[in-house]
DNA sequence: TCGACGACGTTATACGTAACACGTCACCTC
DNA sequence: GAGGTGACGTGTTACGTATAACGTCGTCGA
């Protein structure tokens, strides 16, 4: 048979179009387009669909995203910028919005910002793909007027619901979450407490110390001996933590706000010769698979980072169909371990 | 001023096209084309170029890349596959990754194949892209097959070296790790060892329990004396070493293939009323901040995760050019901190 | 018997970009 | 001053898809 033209029939490397595929069946390239998306009811006989299909499937035929995006003016692509992947929290959120996307059939493109909390410099230029949606993870403020300068609908995880330019935010219950530590810890009895906080600026660290303030505030006698910062990793608790365990009177309970963190705590407060929780009580946030790998385990309030992932980007579809949401709160629970106990009486 | 046409000059929620910007400018879309790709000189004057630049500036020009990749039949994006993200250790080879193609200007999705090492619903039905390559790690055999089959150019990661389809492939130097671990203990005195092992089937596995056992044979006394395998996990750690301890005569260390396994064993040990390492030294592999979180800290084999993910995509960017590359290995070390100490005398 | 209508398909076009194949000058050389 | 030669641009086209705007038949109600 003699080429009927172009350079098709090359090997097999070309992808076949569309095109190809109707001239195999013998129809025209719309009416190939209207069965591969089902839009044939009533428009093109079963008999025609079959063999347009068979015909599709003989070519090993897929459509080409990037003609389909350039017609439709949408690409069925989002964005998803998280602070670090390396951070376990973040890794679960991005499974969860993932799963969701996948189900969805909409593809993820990510964008971990490099310095945690930071301008994202242009994800649009560096994506390589282009955009119909942008869900954000603990954005620091002028990033996010940076994204929404685009006018993509945006939706905010973890983060200030106040945010003007957002679609929708969807957070955990940080501060019932801290409160539950609260709780937990002057039930059993302590009342010197310290916080070792995470040196990030952000709503999310914002609220945990508010509501560790206001949950001691409410007890006559319970106060926050100290509040010392560091950044999210073991050494920065470990260093953190010493700096609180110095303080007048010493804390019985360090109140940590991560995991990582707590580890480093636990650490610091064996090296002064103190046991965890017999002498100082420690309390985690997130529950990673660290807390559970340390001995004792921690004790730590659970956020629900899949789920979080997972309905901010449905969040993110909703808005994307024009249904626009306002702010989602998930319920959060406390992990009662081993790294907390009865306070030590007073000497 | 009257519309010129089209809908053009709506609020500025539509997109400025090259045209756009060429109207602007009193030049050919052409000439923008040329100007805004830097392919100019000795195209166009510079004066003309100034012009098109700050016309492009002041619309907010950004180019459509569906439209870009539709007329190149490239698309500047790769398709990363992981098994789990929420590994540590995968989700630093990613970030190497992303780094690279960040600098490549080079667009990434991410696949995180559901049960880690497994068949792969169409990623590229679901990766919502056209894709120009693949980077995969840790892939089992028939999802390479699935992915190769479409053409595509793949490098693989921590795989057998041998596989046809892959244009390169970029390992660790896990059998000189194991190595190394093997030594160490060996020089340690222990001479009863045991493997807790990872109950995945990977390349990376089997090179790892045939270093351990060639390691051991070459010294007369030295023994395996168990090899239990449970999921990567602390629980699933927990488990093997459980078994592995009541193996006769009992291991005095445990190799684990990996450190959220190995942290899992070190529980496992004291749970039998022995000591890490005075009783039982314990060994990692990966290097996770997990490592140093745990008292004591993790000996363990520290891989270049970011470096070999870095290595992975410059790898692929050679193929994607034509220049292709065999098999690249990268070296690793060994981190001896808390957890090895010298076998105890035999009682 | 006729017009209308539904079922079935096709033709033609636009999306925004990149790149090829041509102009059109001004200037220079012989 | 004739012809060549760059420098500087422009017109046009194609990439593969989705969809609006048209035919073209049979069938059915009046």
């Amino acid at each position: 048979m003699g080429e009927t033209g172009s350079d098709a029939g090359r090997d097999g490397a070309v992808r076949p179009t569309s095109r190809d595929v109707a001239r195999l069946a013998g129809v025209s390239q719309a009416t190939v387009s209207l069965v591969l998306r089902e839009q044939w009811r009533g428009r093109v006989s079963p008999a025609r669909v079959a063999e347009v299909r068979t015909a599709a499937r003989e070519l090993g035929y897929r459509p080409n995203l990037a003609a389909r995006s350039l017609r439709l003016g949408r690409t069925r692509t989002v964005l998803v910028v998280v602070p670090a992947l390396t951070n376990e929290f973040f890794a679960r959120v991005h499974a969860g919005a993932a799963r969701v996307a996948a189900e969805a059939d909409v593809g993820v493109v990510l964008y971990p910002s490099p310095e945690g909390v930071g301008a994202a410099p242009d994800p649009f230029a560096s994506a390589g793909a282009t955009l119909d949606g942008v869900l954000a993870s603990s954005m620091a403020v002028e990033a996010l007027a940076q994204l929404s300068g685009d006018g993509l609908p945006l939706v905010m995880l973890d983060s200030e619901p106040r945010d003007g330019p957002a679609g929708a935010t969807v957070n955990p219950d940080i501060g019932a979450g801290m409160r539950l530590v609260t709780d937990h810890l002057l039930t059993l009895g302590h009342r010197h407490v310290a916080h070792v906080a995470a040196d990030v600026p952000s709503w999310t660290f914002e609220v945990r110390e508010r509501a560790l303030r206001a949950g001691l505030s409410a007890v006559p006698g319970a106060r926050l001996v100290a509040a010392e910062r560091g950044p999210i990793s073991v050494a920065g608790g470990l260093a953190a933590a010493e700096r609180a365990l110095s303080a007048l009177p010493r804390p019985t309970a360090l109140v940590c706000d991560d995991d990582t963190m707590a580890a480093g705590a636990c650490k610091a407060v064996r090296r002064l010769g103190l046991r965890v929780p017999e002498d100082v009580s420690v309390t985690g946030f997130d529950d990673l698979a660290l807390a559970t790998a340390v001995e004792p385990e921690l004790t730590t309030v659970r956020l629900p980072a899949e789920e979080l992932g997972a309905a901010g980007l449905r969040a993110l579809l909703a808005v994307l169909a024009g249904e626009r949401r306002g702010t989602t709160v998930l319920p959060v629970t406390l992990a009662t371990r081993g790294s907390t106990a009865q306070a030590p009486q007073p000497a």
